[in-house]
DNA sequence: TTAGGGTTAG
């Protein structure tokens, strides 16, 4: 009796104190603000974690007097923040919190932990909050196919598809979308046309979104033919319908086509956005067509948002493609914002139409301009010795982008390197190298060495690479003809 | 408390 006293006062101290600091999280999340969401998430976490903290050192306090001590809408509010900006650890907190309260069985926190576990990557997590709950819906099953596929677990996507339609639990346009997204990241032709059967039988095939995502689908997939079918069936088409449709085009190499859908989608009264001259510009660029990618450059100039770093960077994609270097760095100078991906497009734009030593010159700008190089800054780094012909610089580099940069130079940059040893006359390291690769197939290292030594004439060891070739590839032989 | 969704730079 003396002890269970000496507990209670204890314990009202402390809930006064808790409660005192639980209070405000209502006012924090609800109201707007203007110190933003980020102080209230971290003020909420705080306290969160304070009453966590005295349920972990065995307080009885918290749970007596505190049996509601928050909404569902501010747990909900609080493990969404925590997803947008990947706290996992605060996720887990909140989770804590909510299994403290007892409220791990409801089905709408429950769906918000799974989103919070998906996005923050942790899909073990997910699914175990998925399978304790005792009620599912539709938007339980589609949050975990949304987590399954944006972590890169196309199978596990596709499984949760087939088990929906085991239990006969209906899903509607978010299950497909999420499902052709599996079809894609797995490149499965033949499960995207069993996901385009469900929704033919759910009736949905004609809906603007699930219609997009089955021409992106079938496009990736690689079958043009059934993406232009559905792309023509469509009764309604926006303008993210076009840009699909024309991005599958460019993607595929058919920058012709992609190229008539862009004029033809303004013939019909849409209007492109900066995703549409992207994917256009991709077409210009594939068919070194300079003066459709001038005229399109001129309508991303009048629309304003040549300043957008990824419209900029594909600009000088484009010119460096049709060899307009003066273009390419005129729209590089002008970038109000330059990240790698815009440096590496003029690293490669020069490298790419053999001017070596500008290349090299811009790769040293772009590290003092703070930028680390990655694997495609090297690739291009390596064309550039290849036209420069200096072999110890490329040496240099492919050493250098591992131990420096921690980079593992993948096939193309061994090839790169084979290349330059090979038409330099280094045969003995070039074949040297290619018993380092560490790939399963390496016939075009061999092919590569077979050609420098036709160059060198270097038969005994032309040879020996014909006879790896032969074994490696077979069907790459006809290339020996060339 | 009633959420979730289609396209883009190497």
């Amino acid at each position: 009796m003396v002890s269970s006293s000496i507990r209670l006062a204890k314990s009202s101290t402390r809930i006064t104190s808790t409660s005192n600091n639980l209070s405000p999280i209502h006012k924090d999340l609800s109201s707007s603000s203007e110190q933003g969401k980020g102080w209230k998430l971290r003020k909420a976490l705080a306290q969160t974690r304070a009453v966590v903290k005295d349920y972990q050192a065995g307080t009885p306090s918290v749970d007596q007097v505190l049996d509601k001590p928050t909404s569902f809408a501010t747990l909900a509010s609080m493990l969404k923040q925590c997803g947008e900006t990947k706290a996992l650890h605060d996720g887990r907190l909140v989770h804590f919190y909510i299994k403290k309260f007892r409220y791990d069985r409801n089905t709408y926190l429950g769906n918000w932990l799974v989103k919070m576990y998906g996005d923050c990557g942790s899909m073990d997590d997910a699914r175990a909050v998925f399978e304790s709950l005792p009620k599912l819906n539709c938007h339980s099953w589609n949050i975990l196919m949304k987590g399954y596929v944006t972590n890169g677990f196309g199978k596990e996507t596709l499984e949760c598809f087939r088990l929906m339609q085991h239990r006969d639990i209906n899903p509607n346009r978010v299950t497909f979308l999420c499902a052709l997204d599996a079809c894609v990241d797995l490149g499965d032709i033949e499960k995207g046309r069993e996901v385009h059967f469900a929704i033919m039988k759910a009736g949905c095939e004609g809906e603007a979104l699930v219609g997009t995502a089955l021409i992106n689908m079938y496009g990736k997939c690689g079958s043009l033919a059934d993406a232009r079918t559905v792309f023509q069936c469509l009764p309604k088409r926006d303008v993210v319908t076009w840009n699909v449709m024309i991005s599958v085009c460019a993607q595929t190499g058919h920058g012709t086509e992609a190229l008539q859908l862009f004029d033809q989608m303004q013939c019909h009264g849409c209007k492109p956005n900066k995703i549409t001259y992207v994917s256009a510009l991709n077409a210009c660029g594939s068919l070194a067509a300079l003066e459709k990618g001038q005229e399109i450059h001129s309508a991303i100039a009048n629309s304003g948002c040549e300043s957008e770093v990824v419209v900029g960077t594909t600009l000088i994609h484009m010119y460096g493609k049709c060899g307009a270097l003066q273009e390419a760095t005129n729209v590089f100078l002008r970038l109000p914002q330059r990240n790698l991906v815009s440096w590496n497009a003029m690293i490669a734009a020069y490298a790419q139409n053999g001017h070596g030593k500008e290349a090299l010159d811009f790769f040293g700008e772009m590290q003092s301009d703070g930028f680390r190089p990655d694997q495609f800054t090297f690739l291009s780094v390596l064309a550039a010795c290849r036209h420069t012909g200096h072999v110890d610089d490329a040496k240099h580099y492919f050493v250098s982008m591992n131990q420096d940069h921690g980079i593992k130079p993948d096939e193309e940059h061994y090839l790169c390197l084979i290349d330059i040893l090979g038409r330099a006359g280094h045969l003995d390291d070039a074949e040297n190298l290619i018993s380092f690769m560490p790939f399963r197939n390496v016939a075009r290292a061999w092919l590569y060495l077979l050609a420098a030594c036709r160059l060198h004439g270097d038969v005994e060891r032309g040879v020996r690479a014909a006879d790896h070739v032969f074994k490696l590839d077979p069907d790459n032989l006809q290339l020996l003809f060339f």
